[in-house]
DNA sequence: TCAACAGTGTAACAGATGTTACACTTTAAT
DNA sequence: ATTAAAGTGTAACATCTGTTACACTGTTGA
C-alpha cells in the first residue's frame, strides 16, 4: 500500500504527528481497492464510516466543487467523501461515487472518527472547518439559485466578487462556464449581459468586469 | 436570568449533567438581552462565538426551516444561530437576525465550544449531527432548485415522498405552500399539476397524492 | 343560515428564458 | 502563416412561467 500524504488532506493537514506510520497503524480502519469505473458508493447507501479517498480519483454527480449544477464533481486523493453525512440522522449518501482510475478508499468507522476528534483538537477543528466551509458553499449556491432572473444572478454574483465600484476585476470563468454556474443557457446569459452593458450598468472586456452603476445593479436583484 | 431548558436544545439535549446550575456557571459566556425589533446580528458580521438563543424568538431571512426560499425563518429558543459558520474559514454571518420579542442571547466563545466538544462526547456528536442535518437539508433543497421545470420539481418531490406506486400519500402542505416551497407562482403550479393529472401521471385529492405512472414521472425530471 | 375567508381551478396575456442556428473573433497548435 | 477549435454575439422562434383577474368550493364562526 502506498504511503498516504496526510499533509495534503484538508482534515488531517493540521495533525502534528511524530510517528505517522504508527498513527496509521493504530487507526482502526479498512482499506479497499477499486478498479476503474467500479461503483464505490451507491446513492442511498448508509454512511456509517468516513470514506477517505487515499489514492486515485473518483467522480460524483452533484453540486460540483466549482459550483456547477448537477455536474460531475471529480475528487482527487487525499480527500474525505461526503464527510458531512457521517453524523446526520438520515445518514445516506446522496450520490453515486465511481472510480475514475485505480482507487484506494480508507474506511474509518464513525466511532474511530469520534475518538480522533476527542483526542486530537487539531483534527476536530479541521474536520469542523472542512464541513463548515462546505455548508457555507451550499448556502451561497442556494442564495444564487433562489434568484430567478438571469440579470439578478449576474448582479448578485458581480457585487459579491467586486472589490469596489468602477474598479475592474477578473472572473476566472468564461461565458460558457458562467452560464453553467448560474444554471442557465449560454445565449441567454449573453443576451442579459449585453443588455446590462447597453444600459450602462456594467462593462465587460473578456473576463474582466467593471461595475459602473452599483446602485442600479443592486436594484436588479429584487 | 431565566433558567434555560437545556433538554429542549438540539445541541445540548444529550448532555448528561448532574449539576445543570454548575455547568452553566462554569461555562465562559456572556448573555445579552435585546428589545423587540432590535438587530442582533448584521449580515457580514464576523462569527467568532456560538450565538445561543436562550429566550424569545428571532427572525432571519434565508432558507427557512420548512424550506421556503428566501422566506423569513422564525427561530424559537433554545436553538443555536448559524452554528455551522462558527468554524468556517470565512466566518461571516450570511443574514441579518432580528429580535421578534424580548430576547436573550448567550454568546459562547469558540474556544469554549471546542473545550466542550473535547470533554463531552455527547455534546460533540449532537453538535455534529445538528450541523450535518442542516447540510443534508441544504443539499436536498439545492437538488430540488436545480431542476428547472415545475413539472420536474413536482416529479422529484413526489417520488421522494411516495411510499410505493399507486399508494396514496399525504403531503402536509397546501398548494400555496407547495408553490412557495418550489419557489414558483401558485397558478403556475396549479397548471402544471392539472396537466399532469390530465396526462394520467398522477392523481390528486386535496393533500392526498397518488402516483399512477412512476415511469413517466421519472422521465419528467431530466 | 349566512357571511367571510382561505384555498383552488382556470383563462388571457406579458415577459423571460431556452433552442437552434449561424457568423464572427480569438486562441492554440502545426 | 494557416488551420482547427473554442469562445462569443446575435437573431428568430418556441416554450415556459409569472401576473392578474375572476369564479367556484369548502370551511369556519357568528
Amino acid at each position: 500500500m502506498k504511503k498516504v500524504d496526510l499533509s495534503a488532506c484538508p482534515v488531517c493537514s493540521k495533525l502534528e504527528i511524530d510517528d505517522e506510520e504508527g498513527f496509521l497503524n493504530d487507526l482502526k480502519c479498512s482499506t479497499k481497492a477499486y478498479q476503474k469505473n467500479e461503483l464505490i458508493i451507491r446513492q442511498g447507501e448508509v454512511c456509517d464510516a468516513l470514506y477517505m479517498l487515499t489514492l486515485g480519483s473518483v467522480k460524483t454527480e452533484m453540486i460540483t466543487e466549482n459550483g456547477n449544477i448537477l455536474g460531475i464533481e471529480i475528487i482527487k486523493a487525499p480527500r474525505p467523501l461526503a464527510p458531512a453525512f457521517l453524523f446526520s440522522d438520515n445518514n445516506h449518501f446522496p450520490v453515486d461515487v465511481t472510480a475514475l482510475e485505480e482507487v484506494e478508499i480508507m474506511k474509518i468507522p464513525k466511532a474511530e472518527i469520534v475518538r480522533l476528534m476527542m483526542t486530537k483538537p487539531d483534527f476536530m477543528t479541521s474536520f469542523m472547518t472542512h464541513n463548515a466551509n462546505r455548508t457555507q458553499f451550499l448556502t451561497n449556491r442556494l442564495q444564487l439559485l433562489s434568484i430567478k432572473t438571469i440579470k439578478g444572478k449576474v448582479a448578485h454574483f458581480l457585487l459579491e466578487n467586486s472589490i469596489r465600484d468602477g474598479k475592474p476585476f477578473e472572473i476566472n470563468r468564461n461565458q460558457t462556464e458562467l452560464a453553467d454556474f448560474f444554471g442557465v443557457a449560454r445565449p441567454s446569459l449573453a443576451r442579459s449581459l449585453s443588455e446590462m452593458i447597453q444600459e450602462g450598468i456594467i462593462s465587460v472586456n473578456k473576463k474582466e468586469f467593471t461595475i459602473l452603476d452599483s446602485k442600479r445593479l443592486r436594484q436588479i436583484i429584487v
